[in-house]
DNA sequence: GCTTATGGATACTGATACTATCCATCAGAG
DNA sequence: CTCTGATGGATAGTATCAGTATCCATAAGC
């Protein structure tokens, strides 16, 4: 397959394949002469996967490169590659809030942790966005929700339960990491569509106006 | 308050808040004379607002002067100021799947809202989102998950009456509108940033190395 | 042999979210 | 009452991101 072909078979121009390939996103192709190279299905499906977690996850393309290369280095533990996963989903923050809306949710947040007896390192990042977040709705004075913080943790768990389960059917340990990573990535907008679809129902039945 | 104090209050540099100044996210302080100006709580509150949205749920900065002129606008419906929100939350997006895992994914997302006699409109933002994000899952062979949406959708609507409850103990309209924007919004930041936890602590006890 | 496509390199673009600078004015300290 | 530093307003500059565009020598395929 040459470059043309890959364009129209994956709908992304031929500028921009060129530009993957220098960013290292996609592997190059077999060259066969100096101005030759061919490409087969494997790029098909990089660049399928790029695409999705650039367009549909919103992933920046630098991070897209962190995740390509974690899950094309097998002697990255699948732990750590989900690491990588998580850390290109929860971007540095510079967040301002009150200290002592940081320090409840701090508290809050340790508790929870400790409650389910979660096992996680202190400098996850993810571990500082929820912080950040309770910390932000109390500075806003939207303490509601935060109060059914357990609530959300059952079901969030059931989420990973279900995940967990539906990726460890995986025969081999390649395709297992990409199923997390894509499971993580997607699963994350496909939850955050649905709860959307549910809000917008909701919202039409009890305050559309007429 | 003058805009110093303003920036000391809310930890954003003075030439940020002349900037949300400028593109009309902050309304203008009070005039006393051509160059000082009174800014009051009011002025706190929508920058810690604007920094929590931009920040921390990454909205972009002109979703965000939309959602602020949508709260601002007491002519508007409740359900059309969380239709804002939604477009906020949802970025056009221009994804390319293959027809085949469109249409299964667009009868699987009709089949589910039917089920479930969710009101939605076709034009919902969210319902583009979910469809390609299911066709994608589809495309890169990533099934599983979608095999379990009516778990998600369970779970999911668990948050969405939560969220209602809790909202609606609000006593003005304002206030409800504020409540329910910044709940949609940095609800979804805080369940994406508790399922990474849930997901962290999971990867860890399963697959972290030794 | 002629047109079109290709790989590779380099340069340019548009959007986003700020920063920096300038300036005439003004408040408050000394 | 003067001097310093902040202020409102305007305009210009910057950094990053994610591509696009252009050029060129070479190669493919009719």
């Amino acid at each position: 397959m040459r470059i043309g072909e890959l364009s129209k078979a994956t709908d992304v121009p031929v500028p921009t394949i060129k530009y993957y390939l220098r960013e290292g996103l996609l592997p190059a192709g077999e060259l066969s002469s100096p101005n030759q190279a061919a490409y087969g299905e494997a790029h098909i499906r990089r660049l399928r996967l790029i695409r999705a977690l650039i367009d549909l996850a919103q992933v920046p393309l630098a991070q897209v490169k962190e995740i390509l290369e974690s899950l094309d280095d097998d002697t990255e533990s699948l732990h750590d590659q989900i690491g990588r996963a998580h850390r290109a989903l929860t971007p540095p923050r510079r967040v301002t809030t009150t200290p002592e809306a940081r320090a409840t949710a701090t508290a809050r947040v340790q508790d929870l942790i400790q409650k389910r007896r979660w096992s996680v390192e202190p400098d996850a990042p993810a571990l500082a966005t929820l912080i950040d977040t309770l910390a932000a709705m109390e500075t806003l004075g939207q303490t509601n929700l935060a109060d059914h913080l357990d609530t959300y943790a059952d079901a969030v768990e059931t989420f990973t339960k279900l995940e967990v389960a539906a990726v460890t059917t995986n025969p081999t340990r390649d395709q297992l990491a990409e199923s997390v990573v894509i499971g993580t990535i997607l699963g994350e907008t496909l939850i955050a569509s649905l709860r959307l679809l549910s809000q917008e129902s909701t919202s039409a039945t009890l305050w559309k106006p007429h």
